[in-house]
DNA sequence: CCAGATGATGTGTGATCACAATTGCCGGTC
DNA sequence: GACCGGCAATTGTGATCACACATCATCTGG
């Protein structure tokens, strides 16, 4: 993978320290599947890559090694993107059809006008994105309405479980999609979800935010396997 | 709190890096309550209270701070414990009261007898740790039994989760415990979970371990009230 | 006697250097 | 041509230094 083209992922905030933008660029990097699973990084490449110096990447690196995104390997002590087996993508399967539809729940009963309305926005650019077969235009809009969605809940602790989780989920969603096309993507349980939140109704939303996991997770399954 | 006390926490493995030896430490200094809730550290502090260069702890405490067991403040930048409000106790209850039933009914189905005699020692000890009004020692008797069953679950990622969510509860934990005294301590379903083990039932494992965690996360919510 | 300025101290952050271990490459041997 | 030994490059780790900023103490001026 293009380690040069990282760069582009580091957005200009100067407030916040390096290691900070550093592991924003890496995190969105992985979320969106720039990274292979079990491809293999290191701090100074990155750090080039990234044109700051090796300390910064460090300390973000050992971040997204706590939220299981990177790992080391126990025999080399060396930086890997994570190899997902079966196991381990049953357990985010799990993981994920539990806090998300608490979310989903948890943002209806608070949900406003003007969410609903971001929510059409996105799940429109969704659409578009589906009909030209542009994977990365989905993964981006989908990831954009779901954490709409998770924000506005404003339910710190989990919102972080969902954002690791789908740290996690990122590298070989990118790798499932490709070989499976837009055309086999779900039309997911979107408009139950914007008319669940239109409504405020609790029950609805988490119930449509499950299946559409339970939809998409099954997908990976499948293609893992394969 | 005594920051020269933390060496004790370290124990000697050498083929750990010094960095994973001082997340440990801290770790298992924070799921004890060493330290108090909003308790302001530095990185130096820490360092020469472990013996080692603030190198090391840097990396630890990032990775802590990922796991929110740590904060910086936003003001200051500054370290400091996480005092807990009441929004996100309630969020640690109902995150753990999913997590940890979940892990138990998988433990269940996995249990051997080697893991029943032992909690039924781990029991033992919390027993007389609790009749002699040892705080300190039931904290760590509990403990140690509730991850003997997550151990066995072998699901490493709820494993984890658990295992954050307890670093994020240690802290004033002892605080709460400190306040009730052993006395009010609540007995636990430890009885059922044993039976539950010994069956194999993995239904009325994750039903025990719902309700032993209700009451202990009701029991801090009233104390947090107060 | 007290308030506000000023210095000293402590803080997190980042860069750079040193080091041991591992990897990868290149040339030589069988 | 395949295999193996040895050297160079790369890796993660830890220590140390420099810097900007916040905090706290002290001192000065009213």
């Amino acid at each position: 993978m293009a380690v040069e083209a990282l760069s582009s992922y580091l957005l200009k905030a100067d407030d916040a320290s390096f290691h900070d933008q550093v592991y924003d660029a890496l995190a969105e990097a992985l979320t969106e599947g720039v990274f292979a699973p079990g491809q293999s990084v290191s701090l100074r490449t990155l750090a080039s890559g990234l044109n700051v110096s090796p300390m910064p990447v460090r300390e973000a690196v050992r971040r997204l090694i706590a939220e299981k995104a990177l790992e080391l390997q126990p025999s080399n002590k060396r930086l890997r993107v994570p190899s997902l087996s079966e196991d381990r993508l049953h357990q985010l399967a799990k993981a994920r059809s539990w806090v998300e539809p608490e979310l989903a729940a948890i943002a209806a009963i608070k949900a406003t006008p003007e969410l609903v309305d971001t929510l059409k926005e996105e799940d429109d650019t969704l659409m578009v994105a589906l009909s030209k077969g542009d994977v990365e235009g989905y993964m981006k809009a989908n990831h954009a309405f779901h954490f709409h969605i998770y924000k506005a809940a404003h339910a710190d602790l989990f919102y972080d479980m969902a954002r690791t989780l789908w740290l996690q989920t990122g590298p070989f969603m990118r790798v499932v999609f490709n070989k499976l096309g837009t055309v086999q993507l779900p039309r997911d349980h979107h408009q139950e979800l914007i008319g669940a939140f239109a409504a405020r109704d609790a029950d609805t939303a988490r119930k449509a935010m499950a299946e559409d996991i339970a939809e998409g997770m099954d997908l990976m399954v499948e293609a893992v396997r394969a």
